[in-house]
RNA sequence: GCCCAGGUGGCGGAAUUGGUAGACGCAGCAGACUCAAAAUCUGCCAUUCGCAAGGAUGUGCUGGUUCGAUUCCAGUCCUGGGCACCA
């Protein structure tokens, strides 16, 4: 009987539909355990092989665990909000709306095709109106804040409200615009008393630089913006100040720190979370502008000072000029009569730059002195005041103290435009480069000169506060996150405009819901499309809408109530589950998405809406399937393609071609001039041997690079079971890999070599009901003990591999024994569910192996008496001596002496030392 | 530029706590079965010297620690991911 993987994958997953195999109840005494797979956007390409990846490994994982005995939760959905599908619209014309549901639905029958074991009836899409609903209502929540730094929690607005009317605001409360007593606050106006609760909504509006293309009217994402111009038009892009919302993620900064100890996730994840928050602890210090300015500016009564922050006080003797950030609100008040010109063309320089091109670009360095200086605090020298966008406005205070010695950038700085350098820590500084240390001893350094560095700072910074020019400070590098976008393709706010004061509507009109447009360009001003809609602009509703995301900060919570239509989750289903058990997903979510949610898990838990204050107990992250490009060379202006290995003699285009038509480096020629009209006409000047070899380089799989694999296709060939383990087998989970579509036929190989564990082509069924042997058991257990424990750990690839050790060692011993086999089915289940579901109820089970009990491993069968120790003579290996694994060292000395091949090694000589480590290795050291 | 990860045969990878480098699989080579093919089975398969026995070299590169390093440390090169409006 053949195994014939088409039938098999389609009866079971059909019983399986059928009988609701996969739906999960709230209300169960089984232990609960929750396993999510970060949601997909559903794209118009469809899946690729990169796709399924972490969904094989969260699915086997949900299996597994329930295998365990738990109530497992593993639940998917749509992340359907987003840019891409509004490009389309504006290319097409095609409502966002409709081309989501297609790709939706695109994306379900591919998934369902792998044999995924999701409870479908608790789908979310975030660009539903039940499900956006909420994510306005979690708005409003945010909205209705603030952070309570004394209780460092977040409180509705009302009990600070409450606290304005009892006692005003004191420096003490972090935000404060402005210093005032109770009776202030009551004769504020409505528009005052809004415009300082804004200082403090976890949901708020301000004024922020987007990125502006004046060509097209919009505003654009940095994806859109491609070497400083737009992608669509190649248009110059400016930064521009627009009114935005934002959420007050900072607050959070120090929780989002200490949280990070309670979970599982990576230490590299950890680590990149906190060098995004970024918390640094050092001073802000005042530097007085020096008082020539006010005769050259005679229009500005009083120079202000210029706060700098820095993280090393201790090195303020080394201060050899000022550095603010090109935007930094005082450069035009500083800027002397001689300097405008050059500060003026600077300034425009800088408004093209990127923040990144900003900061990778240190070889050009770049900056203007403003023609003003600074006293310094200490030695009342005369320090420049300089601009440079190698500061930048959203950092610290947008101004630095350089120290050039001490900083490589500042070195740089200072070289380049013979900025003389003090040197405040001796031999250290060689005046060929900085030298960044809080080791040396400072010189030269007024009160601070004979002290290491490290032991000055907190000395550098009492003299200052006492001084009342500085202050101790923390310093984060995360800053609150923009929480609009000028798109029509998200959650419209639920939020009016009146009278310029931002006004909550009621929970009880929501969702409002996102209109319908005639046309997706952008509104007048840079406004959203929304802004085009007659009837909403008269209603004053803000014309922005929320960002991608929005909707997935919570959708985890959503899963555990999907339908409920009283509340975004009910408090009892999230108490069930709490926690994610085990989250899946690439590391390209590591700061953006895992931080938001982190956060709006805290709100709620802040606010008493759910129970616990981090969403995912542990996660796991997966390595991306990249794509192997391979490339053609069309020699400039005709129709003639160069082999790879001959182009050096050519000038040529280079050109993406379909890995499909592709064997190994090899082109198909013929399928080549079948692939593009275009290219019908191709001629090719191929290698000596006759064949066309392409150029190739690992890329990011996308249709653009004609790279994907359709995993349909495969499914198709081999079976979804072959797939799912072929995935896993490529290697570890969290390393990225190329896709090489070659391999899988191995997995396959080992499929169809279980199934003749228990069927012949001439017998048919071979099983039988006789007692295993020792040799059978030890087998069957050292295969239970590696499975179980890399199941655990996601050590998918090594877990493969012992399947395959182990059928091939039932194979050599011809073992058809029911006992073993039906434990090996149990174990394989959540990786190969059809062929296991199939050959198990062939065996005569009844109920599904979903449901049974993952098999208990038993040290008995494994002991061993023996072992082949490998003896070494200084290190080397040098032979094999099988010694009883109680031997002691005594013993085990005197076999190894007594060996041939030891004592030829040995030469005659004695040995200084015998390394014995039991159960392990002998080495000899002559 | 900054942050994070990775670099092992022709290829994907294994060695999970410092203890026999190359498990498992792909590709390749030789053979068996077959009229033939497919499927299946058996053997070989890091490089190099050697008829062989056996030896030397070998985990990006340069050093270090150790009886012993793919594993630990320092430096360096390369590749991938992220860097705040792609998701």
């Amino acid at each position: 009987m053949e195994y014939s993987f088409i039938d098999i994958e389609q009866k079971w997953q059909k019983s399986w539909k059928d009988n609701g195999t996969y739906s999960v109840s709230n209300d169960s005494d089984k232990p609960p355990f929750y396993v999510l797979d970060m949601f997909p956007y559903p794209s118009g390409a469809g899946l690729h092989v990169g796709h399924p990846l972490g969904y094989i490994a969260s699915d086997i994982f949900s299996r597994y665990k329930r295998l365990k005995g738990y109530n497992v939760l593993h639940p998917m959905g749509f992340d359907s909000f987003g840019l891409p599908a509004e490009q389309y619209a504006l290319e097409t014309g095609q409502h966002p709306a409709d081309t989501t549901e297609k790709n939706i639905a695109t994306f379900k029958r591919q998934l369902d095709k792998i044999g995924f074991c999701y409870d479908w009836d608790r789908e979310v899409r975030t660009s539903d109106p039940d499900y956006y609903k909420w994510t306005q209502w979690i708005f409003l929540k945010l909205f209705n804040s603030w952070f309570d730094h004394d209780l460092k929690k977040a409180r509705p607005m009302e009990t600070l409200i409450e606290r304005f009317e009892k006692e005003g605001a004191d420096l003490t409360l972090k935000h404060t615009p402005s210093i005032f007593t109770a009776k202030q606050w009551a004769e504020f106006s409505k528009a005052e008393q809004a415009d300082v609760l804004m200082h403090y909504r976890l949901a708020f509006s301000a004024y922020g630089e987007v990125n502006w293309c004046e060509a097209l009217g919009t505003v654009l994402a940095n994806d859109e913006v491609v070497n400083g111009v737009s992608e669509r038009g190649g248009h110059p892009v400016v930064k521009k100040k627009m009114r935005q919302w934002y959420l007050r993620i900072t607050d959070y900064a120090d929780r989002l720190l200490d949280g990070l100890h309670t979970v599982e996730f990576s230490e590299s994840m950890k680590e990149m979370q906190r060098n995004w928050i970024g918390k640094s602890e050092g001073a802000e210090l005042d530097f007085k502008v020096h008082s020539e300015l006010t005769s050259n500016n005679s229009t500005e009564a009083e120079p202000k000072n210029i706060t700098v922050y820095t993280t090393r006080p201790d090195t303020i003797f080394g201060v050899d000029f000022l550095v603010l950030a090109p935007e930094h609100e005082m450069v035009q008040q500083l800027t002397t009569a001689d300097q405008q010109e050059a500060v003026a063309t600077y300034l425009s320089y800088v408004k093209s730059r990127s923040d990144r091109e900003r900061m990778a670009d240190t070889k050009h360095i770049t900056g203007c002195f403003t023609g003003a200086y600074a006293v310094h605090p200490f030695t009342e020298n005369k320090v420049p005041i300089w601009i440079a966008e190698y500061v930048l406005s959203g950092y610290g205070t947008g101004a630095i103290m350089a120290v050039p010695c001490g900083d490589q950038r500042d070195f740089l700085f200072a070289s380049h435009f013979n900025i003389p350098i003090t040197n405040i820590i001796g031999h250290h500084f060689t005046g060929n480069e900085a030298h960044p240390s809080k080791e040396a001893v400072l010189e030269n350094s007024g009160f601070l000169t004979g002290m290491i560095m490290r032991d000055a700072l907190p000395v550098a910074i009492d003299k200052m506060v006492e001084m009342g020019i500085g202050k101790r400070k923390v310093n984060y590098k995360m800053r609150d996150a923009g929480f609009s976008r000028q798109r029509y393709w998200g959650e419209p706010f639920p939020v009016k405009w009146l009278d310029g004061v931002a006004t909550a509507q009621d929970e009880n009109q929501l969702p409002l819901t996102l209109p319908h447009v005639e046309k997706y360009g952008p509104g007048p001003e840079g406004e959203g499309p929304l802004a085009n809609i007659a009837s909403w602009k008269e209603q004053q509703y803000e014309t922005s809408t929320m960002p991608g995301y929005a909707g997935s900060s919570w959708y985890f919570l959503r899963y555990m109530d999907p339908k409920n239509s009283n509340a975004f989750c009910d408090r009892k289903a999230s108490d069930y589950w709490g926690q994610v058990s085990v989250y899946i997903g690439g590391t390209e979510h590591a700061v953006g998405h895992l931080l938001y949610s982190r956060m709006w898990t805290k709100v709620l838990h802040d606010l008493d809406l759910i129970g616990f204050d981090e969403p995912f107990r542990r996660l796991v992250n997966q390595g991306m399937i990249q794509g192997s490009s391979r490339f053609v060379y069309r020699i400039k202006g005709t129709q003639t393609f160069v082999s790879y290995g001959l182009i050096k003699n050519y000038e040529t285009d280079k050109l993406h071609v379909d890995v499909n038509i592709v064997n190994g480096l090899e082109l198909d020629t013929s399928a080549f001039k079948k692939w593009k009209p275009d290219f019908a006409s191709a001629e090719f000047i191929l290698e000596e041997d006759g064949k066309y070899i392409c150029g190739s380089e690992v890329e990011k799989m996308s249709k653009s690079k004609f790279n994907t694999v359709n995993p349909d296709d495969l499914v198709l060939k081999y079976g979804a079971d072959t797939f799912r383990m072929y995935e896993m087998f490529l290697g570890p989970l969290d390393q990225s890999k190329p896709w090489d579509t070659k391999g899988i036929e191995g997995v396959h190989r080992f499929l169809r070599k279980l199934w003749r564990l228990f069927y012949d082509e001439v017998n048919g069924k071979i099983w039988s009901e006789e007692t295993p042997s020792a040799a059978e058991l030890k087998v069957l257990h050292k295969t239970i003990k590696k499975i179980d424990a890399d199941t655990e750990h996601f050590y998918f690839n090594t877990a493969i591999s012992a399947f395959m050790v182990c059928v091939n060692e039932l194979s050599d011993l011809k073992c058809y024994k029911k006992v073993v086999l039906e434990q090996l089915l149990v174990i394989l289940a959540p990786y190969a569910p059809h062929i296991t579901e199939e050959l198990w109820h062939a065996l005569g089970h009844e109920i599904s192996v979903l449901d049974v009990t993952f098999p208990v491993f038993e040290e008995k069968y494994l002991t061993e008496q023996t072992k082949d120790y490998p003896v070494s003579i200084n290190g080397k290996t040098r032979t094999n001596i099988l010694i009883d694994l109680n031997a002691e060292q005594s013993e085990v000395e005197a076999l190894v002496l007594s060996n041939e091949v030891v004592q030829k090694w040995m030469e005659g000589k004695t040995p200084k030392k015998i390394i014995f480590v039991k159960g392990k290795m002998v080495n000899v050291v002559v």
